[in-house]
RNA sequence: GGAGCUGUGGUGUAGCCUGGUUAACAUACCUGCCUGUCACGCAGGAGAUCGCGGGUUCAAAUCCCGUCAGCUCCGCCA
């Protein structure tokens, strides 16, 4: 039996008169008593069949015991539609399959929820019947686009030489970086293989063993908590390559990522993307992943208050800090309740407080007015070139602190205002400083990762002020997220060993965690550098979604489960013991274990 | 670890503030009628212990406490 000899969705006028066989889910039917209308549905798309008695009466007797997701095959001929029935809502819609005959090849239990896109249930039920939901055509989409994209990365790539090499998915656990995930090793007891939050290492002992170019579309696993874009598991564009600066490997993404964007969005971008450095970044938006579709910048204010009467203002800046500020256009109007979501907004990210000024068409209005003066409210005006109708927002304390709740509230207004300019926003952040301070673990930590190369002439400042040192290294970022992040990594195994110092690991654990790395740089390790790209995150962005569990086909819920397996799951005893383990039972954990019968 | 939002027939919501009818509406579902519909139409029907547990009360979907689940965010994520 031959099941089908169309996709449903591909029918067109140019079929007309053929005798066609389809299979696919029945969409809806529409039964007029004497006569069924079914919409057949199939990867491609939908189709009308037509079922009468005038036909088929066998076909039409099966026709009418059908229902929504029956899975049938349907003999017919393809026929213009009568004049004046065509659906142009339809890429079918000017014709139509009589059917002659109609199998079920099974029934379906009526689905938990419309089979359709824009549906509005709970992302829980989805998930718990993600079968049913990716049958849905923006899901569908969604596949399909992934498909293409991982393979217009692999012909990319591999025009422009690159190979693509597995590297293992069990792997040793190394300090540093995201909790792991752990398996434990049967054949050794207490010893734990772990799987990879990146190639990283891997990818660079590729580059020793003189393979040049290397890639990979490749699974990383973080055990960290969840976000609308983060899941434990999740894909990378990893990619290295032999014998390059911070430039070429900058310009081959900028091709990879404007071919993507053309292949899979239909997007043409402009080449090359602008690039900021980190300073800038901080400075001017508060965060190392600018969102540059929009102004709302932020704006040093400091020295212009540091005289004034408002506490709040001098004294941050006298003891360091600084006071910046954001003019928001066209938000003067902003009710006190308003004002205060802001305030408890800017809150979550340290701020004590948030100031504010507001420009109305009488004259500037602020709680705060009388510290200020007259004289400073117009130079806070004229330097934040703010005009009637904007709201002025200040946050003194820390830079840090400041920085970070301005940045976070110039996201948060934008979005609430509608500021983002539609499209692709692309750029580079560079410049890193190699290492920061974390006063929480008391050492020195990677901004990136502790293999990033720091700038030759920077070196010296290694072992006098560290802060100061600058990475050759490199984020992308897209309408504020990361989409992407590398570096040139060192080559050299004194220059190596000197940075896991810095950080805080002594010479013993070094050669204990990366010994195999430290003496592979003594093998004639090459110059080499790379950059892995978020997959899961691009496809987010050109395709428009708001996380990458639309993009994902079986993703985890916030708590980690699959929903639909629902793993993690309890194992027996037998299991654990094979594996040398012995869960302890506490909150949460109990009945965990199962006997398999 | 923390904050917020949500949880009511299969699904999506209303009702909750201000406790008191047979828990309402839409859709899906079932039955019947219907030969040009495409969100088909018309008529009828079935379907909910209001996430779970406890408390207050003569009385709880409604008030209080706890808990579970989903989502968003903070912490975390080199």
């Amino acid at each position: 039996m031959v099941y089908r000899t169309h996709y449903c969705g591909t029918l067109g006028e140019g079929e007309i008169g053929q005798k066609v066989v389809l299979a696919g889910w029945v969409q809806r039917r529409r039964d007029h008593g004497g006569l069924i209308f079914v919409d057949l549905r199939d990867r491609e798309g939908l189709v009308q069949v037509v079922f009468s008695p005038d036909t088929s009466p066998e076909a039409f007797a099966v026709a009418e015991k059908v229902r929504s997701e029956y899975v049938l095959r349907v003999e017919g001929e393809v026929h213009r539609r009568p004049p004046g029935t065509e659906n142009p809502k339809l890429k079918t819609g000017t014709i139509e399959v009589r059917a002659t005959s109609c199998t079920i090849l099974n029934p379906s239990r009526t689905p938990p929820f419309y089979i359709e896109d824009g549906i509005n249930v709970d992302e829980d039920l989805r998930l718990r019947y993600r079968y049913l939901d990716l049958r849905r055509p923006e899901m569908q989409e969604a596949l399909r686009l992934r498909h293409r994209a991982a393979k217009v990365v692999r012909d990319f790539l591999d025009a422009h030489g690159f190979w693509e090499v597995e590297t293992p998915m069990l792997t040793r656990s190394t300090p540093e970086g995201a909790r792991d995930y752990l398996v434990p090793s049967r054949i050794y007891p207490g010893r734990f293989y772990a799987l990879p939050q990146s190639p990283q290492l891997f990818k660079q002992l590729l580059m020793v063993a003189g393979v040049d170019r290397y890639f990979q579309i490749v699974r990383c696993f973080r055990d960290e908590d969840l976000r609308a874009d983060r899941q434990p598991e999740f894909t990378q564009i990893d990619l290295e390559m032999s014998f390059v600066e911070v430039e070429d490997i900058l310009q081959l993404s900028e091709g990879l990522i404007a071919t993507l964007c053309r292949e899979v969005a239909g997007v043409e971008v402009s080449l090359p993307f602008p690039r900021i450095s980190y300073q800038e970044a901080m400075s001017l938006y508060g965060t190392d992943r600018p969102d540059t579709r929009f102004g709302l910048l932020l704006t040093d204010v400091s020295d212009l208050v540091a005289e004034v009467e408002f506490k709040v203002f001098s004294q941050a800046v006298r003891e360091g800090g600084c006071v910046k500020g954001l003019a928001v256009p066209g938000a003067a109007h902003f009710s006190r309740k308003e004002i205060d979501e802001l305030t408890r907004y800017a809150a979550l990210f340290g701020a004590k407080g948030l100031a504010y000024i507001q420009l109305l068409p009488e004259g500037p209005k602020s709680p705060i007015l009388k510290f200020l003066g007259e004289g400073v409210v117009e130079a806070l005006r004229q330097r934040l070139q703010a005009g009637e109708g904007a709201l002025l927002l200040f946050v003194a304390d820390k830079r840090e602190v400041v920085e970070r709740s301005l940045g976070a509230l110039r996201s948060y207004l934008a979005q609430k205002l509608g500021l983002e300019k539609p499209g692709l926003s692309f750029v580079w952040v560079v410049d890193f400083p190699l290492v920061e301070f974390d006063p929480a673990e008391g050492r020195y930590v990677t901004l990136h990762h502790p293999f990033t190369a720091p700038r030759e002439e920077d070196i010296p400042l290694l072992e006098t002020e560290p802060e100061k040192v600058r990475a050759k290294a490199y984020d992308l970022v897209l309408n504020g997220v990361e989409l992407g992040g590398g570096s040139i990594r060192i080559n050299r195994r004194d220059l190596q060993e000197k940075v896991f110092r810095l950080i805080g690991l002594d010479l013993e654990e070094a050669r204990d965690k990366f010994g195999f790395l430290l003496e592979a740089l003594e093998y004639g390790a090459p110059p080499h550098g790379g950059i892995a790209f978020g997959f899961d995150r691009l496809l987010m962005l050109l395709l428009g979604r708001q996380t990458i569990r639309d993009v994902i086909p079986f993703p985890k819920t916030q708590r980690a489960q699959d929903l639909l397996t629902q793993a993690p799951s309890a194992v027996t005893e037998e299991q654990l013991r094979e594996l040398h383990l012995r869960v302890e039972v506490t909150k949460g954990s109990s009945g965990l274990v199962k006997k398999l019968s």
